[in-house]
DNA sequence: ATACATACC
DNA sequence: GACTGGTATGTAT
């Protein structure tokens, strides 16, 4: 599915009132699930082709439902452009396979579901709950987290540059809509939509083209005004950041409310551009609760237990940043359709949706999510990719030359990265709409144009031979497992500009050696030459030459990096589960065996099952490694908080361990005393 | 590890 | 007639 869990957002949104304090009805118009509830009828195992159309329905109005700017718009006539618009294209029978597909699985949970409830589930439950504790034992409601996001900021720009813009419906986009103006919003255009269609709701729709760098000069100016508010503060994307205001706040002796009240002031006085904020004590929560008063309005939610979990109870859930039109649907088949439902169905969660998505659904539950806003360091991007769409392309010629054309274009967004790649992965899209990808590793990163020309021209033919008359509308590449260029031959030490052609570059990837068999012989290492002439001695990424000897040596140390890095990872997330910082990690259940195998026959770790070097030492210092790494995750999944042991060392043979929590809450409600010591600060906070 | 699907801006 | 692009990530196999 998609990202939930990870680190980022999950929250909700929209209506609901909470008890201890105001928060009433929103702005938006629309009630809680009203706005965005399932068009599928609950739980009907697959009723036929209305529900399908429903579900279909649901699909083409796009995923911007939720967003601001619909109050008032007939959505059953917006509904009905639309389909007419689609029915019988190719999309939409794309879309409808897809709906199809959804409607099995829809199914399927409903089937699995009753297996389950005929089943003992106390050991779900006991997981469920004590996640739910630990969850709770790490809330933190003590900072002050603002949301904000910039109104139709696109749009808004556009409008800034010319006025003749302002009042009228505009959108900008080509084939489709980046954003929209208000005024569109009015007729149901929304951003997403594809143009032709925005035009059947709004024949006097003006339509204006993308222009990035004013979009970026903008965002700039006003993030300079963020700046003096919160000097550490989070861009997320051009026209959304992510504040703590807790400093601010505190320092200035003022209050969080009158506080973005200001700050939104002085960007609307000085860029021309209203924001809309979201205050909160999380960021998922602040998110939410940005778009309660939008455009141009500011919404809190309170910081104390009660009225957090008031907030998320009548929330569709929907509005939790991470649950889209799908899994709303799966969620709906299984009776969940507020956030208040998914805790009587709490023992369900993990066997029907899987363990991440599960966590995710109870962290939302609760309204625990992040409160550490820090920028990103750039260092975290995962993968580099670029795609294209283009009319129909046939034809092994055309095809090759796309891939050339794109296989450049990726090498220059690599060199902006200044990264390298392991993986290249090839993704296309039949003129029919499915998308297809191929993948492939490559022992050593690779940046270069040829290089990824090399690695993917074997993948478009493996397409080709499985799709004969391979006819596509899009064609991408991208590479990930990502290794930090560093200094290389073409940024060379003397400044010379010289971008050596790749001819000349070492290069691992001639022939079919580059591509990583999943099981490489060992013995391999030494097979292959690089072909770099005399005046091409291969070098790798600090500069060094390589001799062909040195090839394996050099993925071995890769390797080891990896493995190390990853070593790292683990203890800071043991360090940061100590911070609190964010229950959603602890362990929801502490099940995997994992006893090494005693088999050790071949080369292959006994831990990890990796293919290893033909060479002892190298192999029991892989073990080595691979055994602490594995004492690290077991440490890390059976110490739930902040039990955190204060030092890992030797690597010991990983003993399994059951989570102590016990705390369980009650009906949602406050739970018991835990057994461990908090922060004083956390413990008011938990419990005033 | 690979392929596919979902999600967000 | 016409339905994006870039990145991340969850799940199944």
């Amino acid at each position: 599915m998609d990202r939930r869990l990870s680190d980022d957002e999950n929250g909700a949104r929209d209506v609901s009132q909470s008890p201890t304090t105001e928060p009433k009805q929103d702005i938006d118009t629309v009630k809680p699930e009203a706005d965005e509830g399932i068009v599928t009828g609950p739980a009907v195992p697959a009723q036929a082709s209305t529900e399908q159309l429903n579900a279909l329905t649901h699909r083409l109005l796009g995923p911007s439902l939720t967003k601001s700017g619909q109050e008032g718009v007939s959505q059953d006539n917006v509904s009905q452009v639309i389909l007419d618009a689609s029915k019988g294209s190719k999309f939409y029978e794309r879309e409808a396979a897809l709906a199809a597909g959804l409607a099995t699985r829809v199914a399927a949970l409903q089937t699995r579901k009753a297996k389950l409830e005929a089943q003992d589930l106390r050991v779900h439950l006991r997981n469920a709950d004590a996640f739910l504790a630990s969850l709770e034992s790490s809330r933190d409601l003590s900072r002050i987290i603002v949301h904000l996001d910039c109104d139709a900021f696109y749009a808004a720009v556009a409008a800034l540059k010319d006025p003749t813009l302002k009042g009228i419906p505009f959108a900008v986009g080509g084939s489709v809509l980046s954003t929209c103006s208000y005024e569109a919003r009015k007729f149901g255009v929304r951003s997403a939509m594809p143009a032709f269609v925005a035009r059947k709701l709004c024949p006097e729709l003006k339509l204006v083209d993308q222009d990035f760098p004013s979009y970026i000069a903008k965002a700039g100016e006003i993030r300079a005004i963020l700046q003096t508010y919160d000097p550490n503060f989070q861009p997320a994307g051009l026209d959304e950041s992510y504040l703590d205001l807790t400093a601010y706040c505190q320092d200035n002796d003022i209050s969080a409310s009158d506080a973005v009240s200001k700050l939104r002031t002085e960007v609307r006085e000085k860029c021309g551009i209203t924001i809309s904020a979201g205050i909160a004590a999380t960021a998922p929560l602040a998110k939410i609760a940005g778009n309660v008063n939008k455009p141009d309005g500011q919404f809190e939610i309170p910081s104390t237990r009660e009225a957090v979990m008031a907030y998320m109870a009548d929330l569709s859930v929907r509005k939790v940043a991470g649950i889209g039109r799908v899994l709303q649907c799966e969620l709906d088949a299984v009776g969940i359709r507020v956030c208040a439902d998914i805790y009587p169905q709490r023992a369900l969660l993990v066997p029907l949706f899987g363990d991440k998505t599960a966590k995710f659904l109870l962290t939302s539950y609760l309204g625990i999510g992040r409160t550490r806003i820090a920028p990103s360091d750039g260092r975290d991007r995962k993968s580099v990719g670029t795609e294209g769409t283009f009319a129909d392309l046939a034809g092994a010629q055309a095809l090759r030359t796309k891939l050339r054309q794109t296989a450049e274009a990726l090498e220059e967004d690599m060199k902006q990265a200044g990264v390298k790649g392991r993986t290249v992965v090839l993704k296309v899209k039949l003129h029919t709409f499915e998308v297809l990808t191929r993948q492939v590793g490559t022992h050593i990163p690779v940046w270069t144009k040829d290089d990824i020309y090399r690695i993917s021209l074997p993948m478009l033919e493996r397409l080709e031979k499985e799709i004969p008359g391979l006819k596509i509308r899009l064609l991408g590449l991208r590479c990930t497992h990502l290794v930090e260029a560093k200094l290389s031959v073409d940024k060379n030490f003397f400044g010379a500009a010289k971008a050596p052609n790749t001819e000349e570059r070492f290069c691992v990837c001639q022939d079919d050696q580059i591509l990583a068999p999943a099981v490489p012989p060992p013995e391999r290492a030494s097979a292959h030459r690089a072909e770099g002439s005399r005046s091409g001695v291969p070098v790798d990424e600090d500069g060094w030459e390589i001799w062909p000897e040195a090839e394996f040596e050099a993925a071995a140390e890769q390797e080891r990096k990896e493995e190390f890095e990853e070593l790292l990872k683990l203890s800071q997330e043991l360090e940061e589960r100590h911070d609190q910082d964010n229950g959603a990690k602890a362990p929801l259940e502490s099940s995997r065996s994992t006893s090494p195998a005693d088999d050790v026959e071949s080369w292959a770790c006994p831990i990890c099952n990796r293919p290893q070097p033909a060479d002892e030492r190298a192999l029991n210092e892989h073990i080595d490694l691979c055994l602490s790494r594995e004492t690290i995750r077991e440490v890390v999944r059976s110490v739930p908080e902040n039990k955190a042991p204060a030092k890992l060392e030797k690597p010991t043979l990983p003993s399994k361990q059951v989570p102590r929590k016990r705390a369980r809450p009650r009906g949602g409600g406050s739970i018991s005393k835990s057994n461990h010591e908090q922060s004083n600060a956390k413990r008011r906070a938990f419990f005033s």
